[in-house]
DNA sequence: TTGGAATGTCAACAAGACTGACGTATTCTG
DNA sequence: CAGAATACGTCAGTCTTGTTGACATTCCAA
């Protein structure tokens, strides 16, 4: 933090180099990968992708929310996250509530069972990161959380702050 | 690298606590949508999709690889790449040439055409990233890295790790 | 010469994204 | 209160990208 660009021009900037910059661009591309290969060994032995891992997570994440705060959240059309919701809850694992202010709405609760898949994922990719992160120590982490919140859109970032915080209502 | 943890059951191991760790995943989520968001509007222009950056990524990166090359570090069947790499050479994005060597394998090379669009995938991505690093800094950048290598596969960081200080051959 | 490796092709299929259109219940608003 | 807007679900069709399996061709090497 406190080692200030020696010679401007030289070495000091090296990080933002063409070649530099292309070999995050791949390590980036090469991690992604490593960091959903453990759910995706699981998912597939239930027979879910991806798109499932995303929706019991988030759901996990915040208990109670609804369907229009998913599409946002996940960035896909209501008939993409509709068929995954659909067959989440006829498999037992999401819980569909009408809502109780507004009764248009519904809110998305994981059962018992759901909460166990979302557990097995979730210790999987846990399991990866903090790996990760033992190996290269709490300053590295912390670069790497502040890279990665200045990769992302800024609508995205400022969701993401938001749900960093959150208390969550988990009202019906 | 010097800042061992002062004591080891407290503040120092905050970061592999699994809120923390949870933190972590959902910014790897939002920051590879980040990542990937600006190529993808590019290619939509084009009617290519990922498949087709990752490729002409590879094959700009190492001029002249093999098909199967490609294979290996995409991780993707030959029959998914082919279909994408049949089409970059349709459109005369790639030129496929016989290997002089052994002619069963296949050359693979970027046409001006194809460098002008990896061009303008990469400078689109590389903008973003630029931004990134700006923003967090050095140090920040290096701890990025550290922690992206730890969370690739074994296989995959190999392959990586030799990839970044290849001269390649390009040869026909 | 024969077996195996590298490449390519055809066919069929599935997940997961998309668009567009439509229906229904509910709530908000003028 | 009537009509507009919202939230959700669904049907139908398309596209990209991944998968298997089967098979042909070409070439290298034992």
């Amino acid at each position: 933090m406190s080692d200030g660009p020696v010679q401007p021009s030289g070495q000091a900037l090296l990080f933002l180099k063409d070649e530099q910059l292309r070999k995050g661009i791949e390590a980036m591309f090469f991690a992604y990968r490593g960091f959903t290969a453990d759910p995706d060994r699981i998912l597939d032995e239930h027979g879910y992708g991806r798109a499932h891992h995303r929706a019991v997570h988030f759901i996990q994440g915040a208990p109670g929310t609804t369907v229009n705060n998913l599409l946002l959240i996940l960035g896909v059309t209501k008939q993409s996250l509709n068929r995954v919701l659909r067959r989440l809850i006829e498999d037992g694992l999401v819980e569909s509530r009408v809502g109780r202010a507004d009764k248009r709405e519904r809110h998305l609760f994981l059962t018992t069972t759901g909460a166990e898949l979302e557990r097995a994922l979730s210790d999987a990719q846990r399991e990866r990161m903090r790996g990760a992160y033992r190996s290269a120590g709490p300053a590295a982490v912390a670069g790497f959380r502040q890279v990665l919140e200045a990769m992302m859109d800024d609508e995205i970032r400022h969701q993401y702050d938001t749900m960093r915080q959150r208390g969550q209502s988990g009202g019906v």
